[in-house]
RNA sequence: CGGGGCGUAGCGCAGCCCGGUAGCGCGCCUGCUUUGGGAGCAGGAUGUCGCAGGUUCGAAUCCUGCCGCCCCGACCA
C-alpha cells in the first residue's frame, strides 16, 4: 500500500469530547469518527486493524470447529417474544417498525434466531455437537454510550453458540471454546487474564471474562501472585474468616460523633483502626403483583465492616434478594431507624428491620455502629449480649488486597481489566422456551444444552491501546497493527537513489509478504515521523541519501528509543526475522 | 434515567455579561524558498453562529421551547 493512495487523515489535536486515551488516539489517528452518540465509522486505517482482530477470532474459531454463519441484524419481535426478551431487555434494545408497522429488533446478541435454527435443522443428535458463529454488527442502546469504542451502542461482536445433547458434552464445548480463546488471545499480543466471572442463573463454574489488563479498565479483577486463582471482583469469594468471635470486653457506650457520618471519619475521630467499625446499609425487596405493583416491602440492615464494601452480585443471591433489590427510601429508613442516613445502626430500631452480617462482622466483639441518632455512634457493640445474632451470616463483600486465596495458595491482588470476552454456559434456558428439541438415541426429544461465547471485536482495538500508548501515540501489536511496517523515505520526489532503493526496498517486502506502506506523500520528514508514531506502526525502516552512502537502511521499532542502521541487502531478512516468520 | 456542562469553519477555541461588519491557531488551496523530527514568507478559500419561535430598527449575543453532544452514577462485548 502507498500511503497517497491510502486515506491518512491524522489530527494534531484530539476533539474535545474524547475522554479517554484509545479514543483521543483513535481519532487523531484517523480510526474512526464519530456519527452519532457510541456510532462510529471505522474509517480504512481502524477498519485494518478491525478485520486482522476478526481474522484471528475467524481462525482460532474455525480451528476450533465452529462454523461461521450471518444472522440478519434486524429480527422480527415475536422470535423475540418467545423468550420473553422483547419485553425484559427493557430500552436497550432498539426497536423499529416495518411499513405493516410489525414489530422488528436490531439485534442486540443473538441466542433467538441461532436457537430457531438449531430447532428446524438440528433434529437427531447424530448432528450434535454443533456451534455457529457469526462476525457481526450489535446494537444496543446503552443508557450512557461512552469511551469512543470502548462502550459504542453499534459495534461488533463476534458471537458463538453450542448446541449439545447433554450437560456433559455441553461443557466440552464449552472448554473447547475456552481453548480456542486463549488461543486467539494469545495471539492478540495483549496482557490478559481469564477470570471466573458470575454466571448468573444458571450456576455453577462455567463462565469466565477475558479481561486485556489496563490501568483505566472499567473491571476489577481479582488474583493470586502464586497460584492460577483469578476472578471478576463480583465472583471473587472473601473466605470465612478464620479464628473465633472474641469474647466481649467493653460496656457499651454512647459517644458524641458530630459531623461524622461515614466508618473512616469515625474510626479517625475515635483513634481506632477501621476494621473496628461496622457499616449499616439498609435495603428494601419488594413483593410485586402480576402488573408489576408493589404489593409489600421489606426493609434489611446489611452489615458490614468500615474498611469493607458490599458486593451487589452476592447480596443478590441471598434468600429473599433473588427477586432484586434496591437501597431503602429515606422515608423508609426514617420510619425504621428513626433517623436519616449516616448514623444508622441495629440497636433502638423502632421497627424490626431483618439483619444480615457480613462474615467478618459476625465474628467481631466490641465494634462501633450508628447510633440511630444523629452525631452520635455507640461502641463496645457485642453480639448476643446487646442484640440478637444476626438472621443470616453471609458473604457480602468485595474481597479486598491481602485477603486469603480462596483456593488457599496465597494472598489475593487486584488490578483492572477491560472485558473482552465472555464465555458462559447457558445449559437450556432458551431451548426451553423456544421448545427447541432434537431426537436422542431412544427417539425421544430433548432440548438442547447450549452455551455461547462472546468477543468484542471493536472493542479490543480500544483495549490495545489503552494497554500500549505513549505521549506520541498508539503502540500496536504487531498481530493487530494496521500496517507492520512502514517505509519513511526522505525525499522521495527529489533524490533518484532515494527513490529507487525504497521502491526496490517496498517490492522485496511485498514479495515476502510482510503488510507493508510507503509513504510516498513526501511530507517533511517530522511530520512523516509523527504520523506514524501517532498511528502506532510497530516497525519502521527509514531510506535516505545519508544512510544509503554507507549501504545503511534506518530501523526503528515503535518501542525503540534509538534507531539503528541496517545493511541494505539484510533489511527483508532481519523485519521476516522480527516478525516472526 | 438522575446530576453537571457544552453546541461559533474539517479540528481546537475566542467573541456572548454590556445587541451594531463573525474572529484566532492548526488544517486546506496557490506561489516561492525550504526538506532527517509536526517549516518560512506572501496570497487565498471555507460559517444555515445546533434548530424553531419571540423581543428589537438591528440577535452569535437577550427570552422561550426543542434538538444534539460530552462528563459523573446503576449495566455489559
Amino acid at each position: 500500500m502507498r500511503a497517497s493512495q491510502f486515506f491518512i487523515a491524522t489530527l494534531k489535536e484530539a476533539p474535545s469530547d474524547a475522554e479517554v486515551v484509545s479514543h483521543k488516539l483513535m481519532m487523531r489517528a484517523g480510526m474512526i469518527k464519530r456519527l452519532s452518540a457510541g456510532v462510529y465509522t471505522y474509517m480504512p486505517m481502524g477498519l485494518r486493524v478491525i478485520n486482522k482482530v476478526a481474522a484471528i477470532v475467524r481462525e482460532e474459531m474455525n480451528r476450533a470447529g465452529a462454523i461461521e454463519l450471518s444472522m440478519p441484524v434486524v429480527q422480527p419481535a415475536d422470535l423475540w417474544q418467545e423468550t420473553g426478551r422483547f419485553e425484559k431487555m427493557g430500552p436497550e434494545m432498539l426497536r423499529i417498525k416495518d411499513r405493516h408497522d410489525r414489530d422488528f429488533v436490531l439485534q442486540p446478541t443473538s441466542e433467538e434466531v441461532v436457537t430457531d435454527i438449531a430447532r428446524q435443522d438440528f433434529k437427531s443428535y447424530k448432528q450434535l455437537p454443533k456451534n455457529l458463529y457469526q462476525i457481526q454488527t450489535k446494537f444496543r442502546d446503552e443508557r450512557r454510550p461512552r469511551f469512543g469504542l470502548m462502550r459504542g451502542r453499534e459495534f461488533v461482536m463476534k458471537d458463538a453458540y453450542s448446541f449439545d445433547r447433554d450437560p456433559a458434552a455441553a461443557q466440552a464445548s464449552y472448554q473447547t471454546m475456552a481453548k480456542a480463546y486463549r488461543a486467539a488471545f494469545d495471539r492478540f499480543g495483549l496482557r490478559y487474564r481469564a477470570v471466573a466471572a458470575d454466571s448468573g442463573a444458571i450456576g455453577g463454574d462455567l463462565s469466565e471474562e477475558f479481561q486485556v489488563i489496563a490501568a483505566t479498565g472499567e473491571d476489577a479483577i481479582i488474583y493470586c501472585p502464586t497460584s492460577d486463582y483469578a476472578a471478576n471482583i463480583e465472583k471473587a469469594e472473601a473466605l470465612a474468616p478464620q479464628g473465633t468471635r472474641p469474647a466481649a470486653s467493653q460496656p457499651l457506650a454512647k459517644v458524641p460523633t458530630p459531623g461524622k457520618s461515614v466508618c473512616a471519619d469515625v474510626a479517625q475521630l475515635l483513634q481506632v483502626p477501621l476494621a473496628t467499625t461496622v457499616k449499616s446499609l439498609v435495603l428494601a425487596t419488594d413483593e410485586v403483583d402480576e402488573h408489576g405493583a408493589i404489593v409489600k416491602s421489606q426493609v434489611w440492615l446489611l452489615m458490614l465492616r468500615g474498611d469493607h464494601d458490599m458486593n451487589e452480585v452476592k447480596v443478590g443471591k441471598l434468600p429473599g434478594f433473588e427477586k432484586g433489590f434496591r437501597f431503602a427510601t429515606e422515608a423508609e429508613v426514617v420510619e425504621h431507624f428513626g433517623t436519616k442516613p449516616g448514623y444508622l445502626g441495629p440497636l433502638n430500631l423502632k421497627q424490626p428491620v431483618r439483619i444480615v452480617a457480613d462474615r467478618e462482622v459476625a465474628i467481631m466483639a466490641d465494634w462501633i455502629c450508628g447510633a440511630n441518632e444523629a452525631d452520635f455512634h455507640i461502641t463496645g457493640v457485642n453480639w448476643g449480649r446487646d442484640l440478637p445474632e444476626p438472621e443470616l451470616v453471609a458473604d457480602l463483600r468485595n474481597v479486598v488486597e491481602g485477603d486469603s486465596s480462596p483456593d488457599g495458595k496465597g494472598v489475593l491482588a487486584i488490578e483492572r481489566g477491560i472485558e473482552i470476552g465472555h464465555i458462559f454456559y447457558l445449559g437450556t434456558k432458551y431451548s426451553k422456551a423456544m421448545n427447541a428439541t432434537f431426537l436422542d438415541e431412544g427417539g425421544k426429544p430433548q432440548f438442547f444444552e447450549m452455551g455461547c461465547y462472546g468477543i468484542g471485536i471493536t472493542r479490543l482495538p480500544a483495549a490495545a491501546i489503552e494497554q500500549n500508548h505513549d505521549d506520541k501515540g498508539i503502540i500496536w501489536p504487531a498481530a493487530i497493527a494496521p500496517f507492520e511496517v512502514v517505509i519513511v523515505p526522505m525525499g522521495y520526489a527529489k533524490s533518484a537513489d532515494v527513490k529507487a532503493a525504497t521502491d526496490k526496498l517496498y517490492a522485496e517486502l511485498q514479495a515476502a509478504g510482510v503488510d507493508v506502506i510507503l509513504d510516498d506523500r513526501d511530507e517533511r520528514p517530522g511530520s512523516m515521523f509523527a504520523d506514524w508514531e501517532l498511528i502506532g506502526v510497530p516497525h519502521r525502516l527509514v531510506v535516505g541519501e545519508r544512510g544509503l552512502k554507507e549501504g545503511k537502511i534506518e530501523y526503528k521499532a515503535r518501542t525503540d528509543a534509538e534507531a539503528s542502521l541496517l545493511d541494505a541487502g539484510a533489511v527483508v531478512a532481519h523485519v521476516q526475522g522480527l516478525l516472526g516468520r
